[in-house]
DNA sequence: ATATATGCAAAGGATTTGCACGGTT
DNA sequence: AACCGTGCAAATCCTTTGCATATAT
């Protein structure tokens, strides 16, 4: 049951065996547009796959995640969350937390000016601290508009 | 045993009494440079304050953060971090996290790039989401030097 | 005297680990 | 047959809560 990018890499195995709970997993992530957490995904699935195990989840998210598929965010308090990494850059985008309710809203403009800003960091972490940046993180807190 | 900005707020009251506990911990923060979780703090005050239990520690902490003279961090993993906030803006910086060791580096270049950018979006967050932005949060994350 | 702050122990929630079973290769 | 993936239960880690006691006002 191969999945869309079912890939095993030469220098380092992710997985052997491409199986259901896996694509069950990725591909309702790669459907949504919500941030879900461990706990979501396993309430989703158990309804179509009675038998899955939070265990399983579990796995299946950080092997994701090893392999570049999927991000995992932790916003303050509560369960960390995942989210499909879409290809183009347009995917791209921040979040935006609203600290009393806890919702979160995809964020995405001005992404020129922030490249630029992240790009300049880089070089510098690199320069300054011999730092080999991989990723960044840009998030926003407040109230949204029905708790303030 | 009043604290430096011992201080009762007229709307919200943060604090009844400015207890020995409340101090050490402020104390201690204001004098790290360290990013301490709720245990470091409380394995650095047994030392000098034995019989302090970690409760008050958490109690307390979470205390700083309402009474806005401390700040929170979730690093992925791992405990929460807490950090002195300074009140000059010369204090503000990022983190660049090791996603191997853990290893925090404060980062404060770019500052006015970044506020530019920071300013725009909060604008723009203000305007399109009526979301009311109280700060926000960038992290950097990558390899260190050692663990490369 | 009264309300607040504290410490301990227990509870809670999220995640990880140990282990035996079952399905693939 | 050997190995990988799975599910369950137990363990772990961090944090919060309940409650009785100690302390400050």
């Amino acid at each position: 049951m191969p999945g869309p990018r079912k890939w095993r890499h030469r220098q380092q195995r992710y997985y052997e065996r491409w199986t259901a709970p896996r694509e069950a997993i990725l591909d309702l992530l790669r459907r949504t547009s919500k941030h879900l957490s461990a706990k979501d995904i396993y309430a989703a699935l158990y309804k179509m796959y009675p038998g899955i195990g939070l265990t399983t989840v579990y796995r299946t998210l950080d092997l994701l995640v090893r392999m570049g598929l999927i991000d995992k965010f932790t916003f303050g308090d509560g369960p960390n969350r995942y989210e499909y990494k879409s290809e183009d850059k347009k995917g791209h985008h921040h979040h935006v937390i609203c600290s009393k309710c806890g919702k979160i809203i995809d964020y995405s403009d001005f992404l020129e000016e922030e490249l630029e800003l992240v790009k300049k960091t880089e070089e510098c972490l690199t320069k300054k601290y011999h730092f080999k940046v991989l990723g960044h993180n840009i998030e926003f807190y407040g109230l949204c508009e029905k708790c303030q």
